[in-house]
DNA sequence: TTGTGACGCTCAAACGATTGATCTCCGGAA
DNA sequence: TTCCGGAGATCAATCGTTTGAGCGTCACAA
């Protein structure tokens, strides 16, 4: 069973060849010179021992690691899972591998220290806050590296996402079935999306020639949805529309409206940014805005990929964001 | 801005000593003796220089790559989320680090070859299916691995939950409520974990006295259980209780009672197992078992740090499992 | 006959860290 | 004076691959 481990050398033996020979036969090397047969032996050596290179030789003679790093806030999140997948995708493409690590397993600093150095070729950010102590260190450290849909702090390589857009596309939806008093369940004031997505729930509501109404603030969580919500409807002239900045927050919105014996859509309709399966069974269905958050994900690995250490990368990923109609939105019923 | 890299020697060369000496400084051998002075020396350049040990020329001298895999089917899950969290911590605890793959990326096979030799110290396979041809390459891989959560074919090696007790719970909960017509959306029949909630669900239903009720199965998305329960429904004498097998299967059924006109949980309740924090928000808010999945993460990583070639393992993971009592159970209303 | 070049390999020096073995002092004991 | 032992280092082989340079043979042209 357990299986003693295969070098190049045994390989090399095996088929009569020099080490080199093999080595750059499993590289596919384009210089090399060899006739056919000889190559046949070297492949049949391969296959018969199952040798796969040793991926610590490898990377210490090439120092190419064929990894990136990902750190993400949660793997709880949907939307974070969707970016994994996206970048997970592209990576293997590229023949790399992904090693994650989450703020809820270990602050950035700790799985920086435990990665070391010369493990990864490169490091995403999704979302991981601001320390700008960390960011230094990440400088120091000679790795590229790339925010995901954030700006935080004076970060000069980020991929973001059109939040603005996104926000304006669900405003006007509210606008379009008739809504007048559009209230906004912002996120958290210090999120860059949040910014983002409330002002793009400004320039929409100004465009359509409306007051903004009232604007809270929520961490994207369903707690922080709900209390935001009570708020709201606490109005003595509650909104009849609210365009929330995250679905997590959305769904604690909803169940706020229900404890205020309130229903969805007739007296308030709800839309929020972000899909996500399970948006399509609520009770109501939820309307959302869809945003193209693989494709950041991918986005994100080609250009690690391809990045110059001093490279700077501002980019508004290109890509379809679309409002999914579902059934928390309805004509205002008054 | 971009740092040459600082190794051994350079720390060596500042600190007057042999690189040797740093070696041991840093990775804290006992058997090394040493001035105090001197190691203030070895510790001041390395601090100076912002010396990190490069991981592959470590792990090429010492064959331990210090990183575990962690594969799972899918990182939208909730449940997978939870169990990378787990294991994210316990590694990190260990100084290890995780490098994740899914089946949404790719399939294991071409995981294990972008993984190449010696990149990990184990594998953790998180119900990745049961493709027996892979299980004999891994086998080959001289890799430790372990199943959590599963024992397809012929396993020999894993950690799972004890399904059959969270079953029994919440089939339980449903007699003790006065339900007599119990159902059972299982999960899909060629599913280990499906299997064992099912023995769950008979054993108790047998202990309560009760016929065993209609029983579908459906694989574990939404809208696998809207159409099992719609099924289910069409009965001419409808259950009044569902026990389903599995959380995303469990809100589509929800949505398939109200598309067919009734109420949870006056005309139907329903449990389902594993809780998630959206259940509590669902609406009706969804009674779960809640088992404990990041628990199963973190003891399949101590596993495998601890694991000799031949260990055989089979363990039925000791750890509460409860049942979180929310809307969607009631007793029966005729 | 000598030179040239291509073909098909082989040589050997890295890459950076680890670790068992060895070496040099120096003080104290015999 | 010689020997011993220990403190405090140093030496050098090794892990498995990669890759620029080199080497022998043969065909063919001059």
């Amino acid at each position: 069973m357990m299986r003693t481990r295969v070098t190049l050398a045994d390989v090399a033996a095996i088929a009569r060849v020099d080490r080199a020979v093999v080595s750059r036969v499993v590289n596919k090397d384009p210089t090399l010179n060899i006739r056919p047969e000889t190559r046949e032996r070297v492949l049949a050596a391969i296959e018969e021992l199952g040798y796969r290179p040793n991926v610590a030789a490898r990377s210490l003679r090439t120092s190419r690691a064929h990894m990136f790093g990902l750190f993400i806030p949660d793997f709880a999140n949907p939307v974070h899972a969707e970016i994994i997948k996206g970048a997970e995708a592209e990576a293997a493409a590229q023949g790399y591998v992904i090693v994650t690590g989450s703020a809820t397993g270990a602050g950035l600093g700790e799985y920086m220290d435990r990665i070391g150095q010369g493990r990864i070729d490169g490091l995403l950010l999704a979302g991981a806050g601001d320390d700008s102590s960390l960011i230094a260190q990440l400088d120091r450290s000679a790795i590229p590296w790339l925010m995901l849909n954030n700006r935080s702090g004076s970060v000069k390589r980020y991929v973001i996402l059109d939040d603005r857009r996104a926000a304006a596309l669900a405003v006007e939806h509210l606008v379009l079935l008739g809504h007048r008093r559009i209230a906004h369940l912002a996120g958290p004031s210090r999120s860059d999306t949040a910014a983002r997505r409330s002002a793009g729930y400004s320039a929409a509501m100004g465009d359509a020639g409306l007051p903004e109404g009232p604007i809270v603030a929520a961490d994207y969580t369903p707690a922080g949805g709900a209390a935001a919500m009570a708020r709201l409807l606490a109005d003595p002239e509650p909104p009849t529309a609210v365009f929330v900045a995250n679905v997590a927050s959305a769904i604690g919105a909803m169940q706020a409206v229900r404890t205020a014996g309130l229903e969805i859509p007739r007296d308030v309709s709800i839309v929020a940014v972000h899909d996500f399966e399970l948006a399509g069974y609520l009770h109501p269905a939820l309307t959302t805005v869809r945003m193209p958050l693989a494709e950041l994900g991918r986005r994100g690995v080609t250009l690690l990929g391809s990045m110059k250490p001093d490279d700077t990368i501002a980019e508004v990923l290109a890509g379809p964001i679309e409002l999914i109609q579902r059934g928390s939105t309805a004509p205002p019923h008054r």
